[in-house]
DNA sequence: ACTAACATGTAATCTGTTACATGATTGA
DNA sequence: TCAATCATGTAACAGATTACATGTTAGT
């Protein structure tokens, strides 16, 4: 996410913050002693650099430049996204998030034939002796709930996903 | 999870592993090094007890069984559920697994009201210059890849909830 | 005078991941 | 014989959270 959003401009590590706050949860709040020691690690990883400014009021401001390393390693990792990445919603939805800084437009496809594929797998939360539960076997009301809203989204994205890779036929221009 | 898990009857910490990796993320290994001290740290808290069996081939099993004082630990976190519990979709999601387990019907109504109020107010993943952008000004497709799935989730969970919440007045027994 | 927002950091602690270590049983 | 499943652990390392620490400016 740093990567992602320093890509799209310089930045100090207070806007970085909240930049990160709203996308990654929106509710998650990233504290201090998160991000000053993840910025440092990127800048000793030759990721970042840092630039001295006067604050809006207050102390000295880092601003913070991606580097062409920064900017490789960053495609490299969104092109490269599988495994959790992949299948975790939050992590796929950052990976999401800059997916146009991947240059190659094959690649881009590849990243969410990925996440489509694993959209299509069955899923099941709950069992009983083993057995995988279907939603309607589910008594639990709040345990029905959950498989609710798992597939309300599920669908949307699938649709979504679908749209994106297997474009209309018949009138090529025709996105709203 | 854990407590919850066994709040459904004693089980050892293999088969307790498999259970989590299919509620939490389903895709989301957990491995023997995030299971296994996590067991110990409960054990140690008193809220779990290990009863020695022989394994179904293989080294010994601990039988893991819910003390009073892991029951009571349980039903209390679920009942004060509040912050990331609530925000986190992961995270509520097994708050709502277990939910059945607080006795107090007000307590659980309490628990999805809070999630219902974080649910209803405005959202915004990403923003130009500190302001807010709406769906509709969203160019990258990717981005507008994650406000549809996010929009259609929260559309059905929110839905969900309402029906929990407000429970049909006009005839009181029509679930189908 | 006090609080909030601006701005960056460190230290202690806890937790998760990965890899290592052990060992039995079942089926190909 | 080899891999998979069953079954439990430890150790090294990385990363997150919390609390601590500092200091300015703007508004109430």
């Amino acid at each position: 996410m740093i990567l992602g959003f320093l890509a799209e401009g310089p930045l100090h590590g207070y806007e970085l913050r909240r930049k990160m706050e709203q996308l990654h949860g929106y509710a998650r709040a990233i504290s201090d002693g998160t991000i000053y020691p993840a910025i440092r690690r990127l800048v000793k990883a030759d990721a970042l650099t840092e630039q001295l400014e006067p604050g809006q009021g207050a102390a000295l401001r880092k601003t913070l430049h991606l580097t062409e390393h920064g900017r490789e390693l960053l495609a490299t990792r969104l092109r490269d996204a599988d495994g959790h990445d992949i299948t975790d919603p939050a992590r796929f939805f950052v990976v999401l998030a800059f997916l146009s800084l991947v240059p190659d437009e094959a690649d881009r496809r590849a990243v969410l034939a990925r996440r489509l594929d694993f959209l299509e797998r069955p899923v099941s939360f709950f069992s009983d002796h083993g057995r995988p539960l279907r939603a309607n076997q589910i008594e639990d009301p709040y345990r029905r709930g959950i498989l609710v809203s798992a597939i309300a989204s599920n669908r949307a994205e699938r649709a979504w996903l679908h749209e994106q890779l297997d474009p209309p036929v018949t009138s090529p221009k025709e996105n709203s």
